[in-house]
DNA sequence: TGTACATCAGTGAACGCGCGTTCACTGATGTAC
DNA sequence: TGTACATCAGTGAACGCGCGTTCACTGATGTAC
């Protein structure tokens, strides 16, 4: 048994990172497994020891964002994991929604950098977007105490479409003053609907 | 003069829609020149007697939609553009967030279709984004009496952000349930705001 | 009205290049003795 | 403790293929006479 299975996986878990990376910066398509195995200070012949496809990597590059300590990337902002409910909420808001976040392309959730490649990959890649956005709806669905009613997943689905649609418009504009006006403007109504109680939303 | 400068533009304006239509599919990195050409019933080495890159054809193929007739896309919701204000902006947030428009790659908005491609690309093909997203802002500050506030462009700002950013992640989840469900929750939320005063805006 | 001509939109072969994937190999490693 | 060996992570050349772009050409067209 030459080599640890410890080193195995600790080289398939750096290949997925600069994946993840590289993906974020330049998309799918644009991004070669040769660019991916150079950045992990590898060469091409090995990737298939560990990946199936360039396909296969994709998923596993989007998933990777869902098991990482998210204290990891913004670290500064100090993201209390103690604070329960809709505290936590608030502080998970405001760290998405800052302009370190959407300036840090290194670190950022896939979710804004590569939804389009997302939308025209396949039902795995697709599924693995689903996971990091239902986790999303999950922390804040269980911002609210009690159990989740339906008005819950409601505000949920609009906290996520807010955060991250708003993030993704900032992205797309090359004009940082108009990539702020966005990027504040979603992260008041963010705050806003957090605050919210559930009034407007129970029909 | 051989062909008249009628044909060169008709060609012309055929391979800017055929590209807009391909890109709304599979992206800007996955459709060669070739298959737009194709598409468009010609051969590959015409393409640069009507524009000089590739890049130059995303420009081309963004900037299009917002030229296009409005009611081209969405007849049988019939948009009434003798509707002023509010009524008009209520019309176009129920064609925008309708499933019928998230499923019509064909005609569907760019912002819709490319956000991340966009992200990624020169500035002329940006610059082309920005100038679709701030007509949709020119038209929903519009849908106020009176001169535009700065609380009618912040309005403004969320109503994009809930339209535009709820149907990206619609167009990115794989699962209809799941996509219908975000995209009603951006159909509600965005009634609701074109509908609220500017109360809570001015602060 | 009919013909010869100049124009240039459109053709298709060719260019150099990089892609995803395969494969025969090499050499660092942990194990057996 | 030291050595011979089997394993397999990693190497790098090679595969067929399609890309963006260039270019010499062709042939449909409007014009001049």
């Amino acid at each position: 048994m030459p080599y640890s299975a410890e080193h195995k996986e600790a080289t398939r878990e750096r290949i997925v990172e600069c994946a993840r990376r590289l993906f974020n910066h330049r998309g799918f398509s644009d991004v070669s497994i040769d660019d991916v195995m150079a950045e992990a200070g590898l060469t091409r012949g090995g990737f298939y020891n560990h990946f199936s496809s360039k396909d296969d990597l994709f998923v596993e590059a989007v998933l990777s964002y869902g098991s990482r300590d998210p204290t990891e990337n913004w670290d500064d902002i100090e993201l209390d994991f103690t604070s329960r409910g809709l505290e936590l909420a608030k502080q998970v808001i405001d760290a998405y929604l800052s302009r370190r976040h959407l300036e840090d392309l290194d670190n950022q959730c896939p979710m804004i950098a590569v939804p389009s490649d997302v939308a025209r990959a396949g039902p795995r890649v697709r599924a693995a977007y689903a996971q990091l956005l239902e986790g999303m709806a999950a922390m804040f669905e269980g911002s609210r105490s009690g159990p989740v009613t339906d008005a819950d997943r409601k505000r949920a689905l609009r906290l996520i479409t807010v955060c991250v649609g708003g993030m993704i418009l900032a992205r797309t504009l090359a004009d940082p003053a108009l990539a702020d006006e966005i990027r504040e403007a979603a992260h008041e109504m963010a705050l806003e609907l957090a605050q919210r109680g559930t009034e407007a939303l129970e029909t």
